[in-house]
DNA sequence: CCTCTTAGTGTTATATTGACACCATGATAG
DNA sequence: CTATCATGGTGTCAATATAACACTAAGAGG
């Protein structure tokens, strides 16, 4: 069985680039590739687009088959399109960036794929294609995505201490910020829900809970506030 | 002659939002379309992509067919890929917009398309497939892109008096901006060359002609420097 | 009870933003 | 040649936002 047209088509395929934080580092989901070209090398989870699928669902489909993930935080970043980024024929790539809880989601690598592992950003092996220009693109991305709007809680459990956002923000924006004005600013914004709740488990003064409102935010956003850190 | 593959594929195409300024509005090219589906009807200029040609290649191609436009300021927006976006077979479009010097260009219909127009972007007519969708899209864009990226000047003629990259901010932003106000910020952000011509042919005072200077600003965007309106 | 770790909190100096009004210049009309 | 009209071009000040800075509180563990 085969599929005629009448002229050439490039291929499509979507490929996630999925960030992650655990208590060290910002760190990047990678699956070794079990076929060629590029057998054995570390990629992006990804894959071919089915017709009457939309690209965003193909990625997800993807992330799921190749690392068990689903329900990600995922927005489109760019298409890649040199006809020379796969050394078969001319792929299109349309490139999503996902951010995942890593307390909430083990990882279990599936079908495709037997092996995935996270990766920290500044300890990246050689990647397939052009997908480390991808990863590059999309640490940029999120870099300045975060700067100006609160997507830093996508990466956190649903409770968490102001402590781990602040923690969230340094490690994205790779600097570090005052406590004080950190806490001044990210609850002026008024998306966060202080909860009555605390830490536990944690050999010091335990921290109170903080939890993300969509609704706040979304109301807030409406009226064109900045949420510029 | 045909072309055959293993697995069904969506085709791809590359479409463009074409941006122009004149003294009243901010303008849209879009042409309409000689052939079905939506013969008759208009919509942003595009066409399908070539294998072996990376999509800005196919914008810019498509652009010059269809308008004469050749050497724009042109940037990837979006790709949009429901599958019912077309009602032929699944089309997946990489979306670009672009911006021009209307002045310095004057659009010759071309080849494919005889007619090609430019319409104020708050007077659109009814749009072929998505277009509405992607125009809805890209003028976003471009309203959150010249807060923070000195790009305005790509929609004036080279040399322009600072009244009118006012204008070009306000038109925009869709709001006025005050004149000193305005005129402290761009030219603190040392971009700008002062000429030593003034305007002619104007009915009052001729302002003082200004250009970008790409170099400045490219040495200011290495620094980090923020150039928010 | 002492120590250690993190939580939590305000003030001040500085920089940025936004509001605001007048004289200068040159073309045109009477 | 004088008046009028349109736009060019300029500085200050108040309000706001940002950035720098240090201590006490709570709770766990030895």
């Amino acid at each position: 069985m085969s599929y005629s047209y009448k002229y050439a088509r490039p291929a499509v395929t979507a490929d996630c680039v999925v960030f992650g934080l655990d208590e060290e580092d910002l760190k990047v989901l990678l699956i070794q590739r079990g076929i060629n070209p590029f057998k054995g090398q570390w990629a992006l989870p990804g894959g071919f687009a089915r017709v009457g699928e939309a690209l965003e669902e193909t990625a997800r489909r993807e992330l799921e088959e190749e690392t068990g993930l689903t329900e990600v935080f995922l927005e489109q970043l760019y298409t890649f399109s040199d006809p020379k980024r796969d050394p078969r024929e001319h792929v299109v790539t349309v490139a999503y960036y996902a951010l995942v809880k890593l307390s909430d989601h083990k990882v279990h690598a599936a079908t495709d794929a037997r092996n995935a592992a996270w990766f920290g950003v500044e300890d990246i092996p050689p990647l397939a294609f052009d997908h480390d220009l991808i990863l590059k693109t999309a640490h940029e991305r999120l870099r300045g995505k975060i700067r100006y709007q609160p997507i830093g809680f996508e990466l956190l459990p649903q409770r968490f201490p102001l402590r781990m956002l602040q923690a969230v923000y340094e490690k994205i924006l790779d600097r570090s910020l005052d406590k004080r004005n950190f806490r001044k600013k990210i609850l002026g914004m008024g998306v966060l829900d202080e909860l009555e709740e605390i830490e536990t488990d944690v050999s010091h003064r335990a921290a109170r809970l903080y939890r993300f409102n969509k609704k706040k935010y979304d109301r807030m956003a409406k009226r064109g506030f900045n949420f510029e850190i």
